[in-house]
DNA sequence: GACCGTTGCTTGCGTATTGCAAGTGACTTG
DNA sequence: CAAGTCACTTGCAATACGCAAGCAACGGTC
């Protein structure tokens, strides 16, 4: 046995700690990630290009990267939505469809503190509270 | 003037776009800045040794490197303890202090959806809540 | 007063992650 | 049948990360 492995443990298992906000940044804690979800929770977006035509510009092989790691740890779900070739279309699962605290946290923040951002109607806001 | 540079524009004024979202990720959307903020909001955290305990093990250069991340994007402030030789303890303004909702955001979804993080009592999250 | 320990960093350097550009395969459309 | 689209993949250079070590300025110990 090898040292520094250990046995029935893959490398995502590892635990930093066993802080709720460590772990869950282990999962979402990158510049692109969060904006992915956004797309899907927010806008709709489904397709990869239409995450791939968001005004940030996310390179194409960490989109690709992200929308993996997603689907592995659960938070999306991708199934078919034509053959020949067969393509798919990304979805948040519940667990990833209940990040949109974390999000809509994240915009008032970004609203009250950063100028020139993006403000919502309050309306939006109010709606994606309720539910 | 030379293409590709804008006058008056330091490179972290460049925004990716005008998502509140993006932009608040620019400033704490990686592993390690949102546990120092942790750290000084939940836990009082107010020394360099002190962040450089907490179970997550952050490197020491890349503390030193958030922390002036931090204090130059105006979320944490730092004011010095003692003389000969000058330290100083670490603060959060109210625009760092401002973030807690994105944490206890991220604390009730690594509690709800990752198995084995730690829950801090209801009542201590209720208080947080609170104010 | 020569050590040892602590605090708060910085520096070097190998490795991992990013990001840009170009390429690919399976089609569809003109 | 050439050109375009979609969803990726690949190559490779640049950047960021992480480990270990170093270091300055003390304070305490013997």
């Amino acid at each position: 046995m090898k040292p520094g492995k250990k046995p029935g443990k893959k490398a995502a298992d590892f635990k930093r700690s066993p802080c709720p906000i460590a772990n869950t940044l282990d999962l979402v804690g990158d510049k692109w990630t969060l904006l992915i979800v956004r797309d899907l929770l927010f806008f709709g977006k489904r397709q990869y290009r239409e995450f791939s035509a968001s005004p940030e510009r996310i390179p194409s092989n960490i989109l690709a990267d992200r929308l993996k790691r997603l689907e592995r740890a659960g938070l999306v779900a991708k199934t078919p939505y034509q053959q020949r070739p067969v393509r798919y279309a990304y979805a948040l699962t519940p667990t990833g469809a209940d990040l949109k605290p974390v999000l809509l946290a994240l915009i008032e923040w970004g609203n009250r503190h950063i100028a020139g951002t993006y403000r919502p109607p309050a309306e939006r806001l109010r709606k994606e509270r309720r539910r």
